[in-house]
DNA sequence: TGTACATCAGTGAACGCGCGTTCACTGATGTAC
DNA sequence: TGTACATCAGTGAACGCGCGTTCACTGATGTAC
């Protein structure tokens, strides 16, 4: 893991804790990293910052409010690997969009329960008025590869008919479609062989492109 | 809803149910459909199915043997569906998979709350020994597709390179990717506008199709 | 540099809740003779 | 057609559990003068 710890000062220097509010979204990734969306609890959480199960209230409205943080989290967090992974030298957009799929994929199988978590649909829901940053955090994550879409569109690289909105629902649809099952185990690579899982993405991925892709090239 | 109801007897007739299994796996989806898969209680179903809430205990041996058996029985389901929909009188290999992908999806339209379940992980965890009639449900609900992929393949329908395994796994991801996005409202479909969600999925399913296709047709 | 005081960020006890599961029970059903 | 009895499939009370949330509190921190 790359994540940087927020929480760096030493957890508990006193009465008062410094961060908690940092520790606590540190601790709830971990959490749920371990024990999955349904094992996340306050309580446990509070262990965890070794905090009394009240103190969190002083920095989250409710439980959810904190579920909804940890969401826009990790869509920071995939947005920033799906930038870096588009960061190549030279590259044209269509391959900037292939090596997006990729890094999509990789974030997914390192960190499935967060993954799971990210898409577990009205986990939070907000309500009235409403946080939306955790959708907000989501467009910001796909802005990438819609830009990327874009590009290509606009320079001819995809076949007549298909415009930047197809293709960047093509491109997502195939990339959180290989990587849910793959998590699911349901296309029959064993969950810890990435390498194996890796690969099979990758060729989807490939047809997907394809499939994008102006006729003769 | 074309489900026919396994519990047509009148729902109590005396002091015994006469169908309790079949009536508890009914009003189990209904309320996995109502509630979602979160709201799914052993309580809340004996009380619909007019029951005390130790009676399923003698048709299940603990709340994630009826969940198991909903998700199978969900696998079921779609497996019809798909089969239904690759019955095209005259259709070839490619024609029967294309009208599985919009039947796939079109199924997960029209069962959101029952389509997460059957996608959600480790929900039941079978233990040691295990119940694995979900997994083998979910083969064979994928069976029709795989062979309508290999039949392609052996047809020549595909491009080169392309075999059935990697074809299968292609419009699986597809199908799987857009339909869940769509049921999250991640692709800007509103969640009641099914025309336009089944319109924008057959689009990306054209894509990975065009992926796969031999190339001059 | 002190002092008074408001505010902030913790504590820990308590609340009610609905859950899954177990248990001894009892009424209904089916079968052997 | 009866009767005895085993088995089946319900009942309802009770269990312990961990949860989210609230509350009055208190120690720590920062600021005005």
């Amino acid at each position: 893991m790359l994540t940087v710890s927020r929480s760096e000062s030493p957890p508990r220097d006193g009465y008062h804790h410094g961060n908690l509010r940092a520790a606590l979204l540190d601790a709830g990734l971990a959490l749920v990293a371990e024990r999955g969306v349904d094992g996340f609890t306050l309580r446990e959480l509070s262990r965890r910052a070794g905090v009394s199960h009240a103190a969190p209230y002083h920095h989250f409205a409710d439980r959810s409010a904190l579920v909804r943080a940890l969401i826009a989290e990790s869509y920071v967090e995939l947005g920033r690997a799906l930038a870096l992974a588009a960061e190549i030298e030279g590259a044209d957009a269509v391959e900037r969009i292939a090596a997006m799929g990729t890094g999509y994929v990789r974030f997914a199988l390192a960190n499935p329960e967060r993954y799971r978590l990210m898409f577990r649909a009205n986990l939070a829901g907000s309500p009235d008025g409403g946080d939306d940053s955790a959708d907000r955090a989501g467009a910001r994550a796909f802005a990438v590869l819609v830009s990327a879409c874009e590009e290509a569109a606009r320079t001819g690289r995809f076949a007549n008919g298909v415009d930047a909105g197809t293709a960047a629902a093509a491109c997502w649809s195939t990339v959180h479609g290989v990587a849910s099952l793959l998590l699911d185990g349901a296309l029959g690579v064993p969950p810890n062989q990435e390498e194996r899982a890796l690969h099979l993405a990758r060729r989807v991925v490939d047809v997907t492109l394809r499939g994008l892709a102006a006729a003769p090239s």
